[in-house]
DNA sequence: ATAAAAGAGTGAATACCATTAACCATGTAT
DNA sequence: ATACATGGTTAATGGTATTCACTCTTTTAT
């Protein structure tokens, strides 16, 4: 039942409102045009009625920051889920298609998540730092942990991972709070820097003259990550 | 001689002087906070009268970018040439090791250059799109061409190429201006997707809770590039 | 039911910013 | 010496964020 007064679904709309209209602005025109005026003739009032719903324009890019963060993870456990539950291949493959089309449909906000407008959130508000990192280290860990106890998985030893190096992968481990060797957390992350690599090629576009369409790059990288991993690539992929 | 006027002398002053403190002001503020107004403030002018030495704020970000463009190649050129010109392996790691140094101490600079910064000055104006590509792909690409003259390089035939791929690589090769097989391309790009991830986790940080110094990654990432290419690394590198 | 309190919006004011236009002083060239 | 080109100025326009004082409305408490 809604114990909603009728002051508290107003709010709740315009709030709702607010945000929708400051993502359309922010994706046509990007986050440094995204203005607190435009946002308010999009909903229909003056710019410091806003100030009762967001702190300033800094606050107003924050709540996005959150609702794009929510999205991201949603839509890529969502593709993981849609695959089989005993291949992991798959699942791998699909959320690591799912970062790719994701980021490359929404520049702007994997901007904000992921690339340059990442720092300059974290750097005017707190808590924001490990947000990211971990709900996707999280969502993928838990895939390498399942991988790892199946014993499928090579990977270097806690001795052979230099002493700087190891200490920054336990760091890694317990942030994100998975419970697998340090190897393992080195597996992920040198899965990460190379999917990342791909995608922020994608999404910035420096040699988008020549590789206007990443997915064949993507598809020959997916081939040597699960390579790398002991996997092979799973013909069943559900995409849809 | 110089042949210069002193009009022209005080206008070449003026312009450079404008550029360094703009630089600063990025450097400092990011793209964004770098206005007209504090530009002029720092020369000692009144913001309209940029307007005759560039077109407007728009051209001076051109214009910065520009000059962070000739000094980041000029930078990892002569990383490059600081080494032994016999060895492939010592001028390959260096340059790359000068790619990540340059981008994590000149983080703004690095956005621009490659980041998202990059998409928002193409969009803006003409002749810029495949600069750095060009200029970062060619010196790059003289050091693959060397290996490939020497025949020390195991890379993919032609055919072995998805077609939509080999298209993609048949344009770069032209537009960098390279002569060798797109196999040997295709190694380039698979090692820059690689080493602009990690420069992209090292630049923007959403991971830097635990990975603060990237070079531990970034050593290892080496090793296994230069492996790819079929050499090892060279004990004798002169970084300094 | 009515009065007090809290909430949500407005308009005005301040202080930035970019950009253009009109104007003036000075260096350059004839 | 004079005419012109150049490089600067001030003033004006219009956009932005942000704060403050005020009003109207809704909620809450008596």
């Amino acid at each position: 039942m809604t114990a909603l007064t009728r002051r508290e679904r107003l709010r709740a709309e315009l709030e709702r409102e607010a945000k929708v209209v400051a993502r359309r602005i922010a994706a046509e025109e990007g986050i440094a045009g995204l203005t607190l005026a435009a946002v308010a003739r999009g909903v229909g009032v003056t710019p410091p009625a806003l100030y009762r719903y967001f702190s300033g324009r800094a606050g107003l890019v924050r709540a996005i920051y959150d609702d794009i963060t929510a999205e991201f993870i949603d839509t890529v456990e969502r593709a993981v889920r849609r695959q089989d539950p005993d291949d992991l291949s798959a699942q791998l493959h699909a959320g690591t298609q799912a970062v790719l089309d994701w980021s490359v449909a929404n520049k702007v906000e994997f901007d904000l998540l992921m690339g340059a407008g990442y720092a300059k959130v974290a750097a005017s508000e707190e808590g924001i730092p490990v947000v990211i990192a971990r709900e996707l280290g999280g969502l993928f860990g838990r895939l390498f942990a399942r991988l790892w106890n199946e014993g499928r998985l090579a990977c270097p030893a806690d001795e052979e991972i230099d002493p700087v190096l190891a200490a920054q992968l336990r760091t890694y481990r317990s942030e994100v709070g998975l419970e697998f060797p340090i190897g393992v957390a080195f597996l992920m992350v040198v899965c990460w820097r190379q999917i990342y690599g791909l995608v922020c090629m994608a999404v910035y576009g420096h040699h988008g003259f020549a590789f206007d369409d990443p997915q064949p790059l993507f598809d020959h990288m997916m081939d040597d990550l699960l390579g790398l991993l002991g996997l092979t690539r799973s013909p069943d992929l559900r995409l849809s």
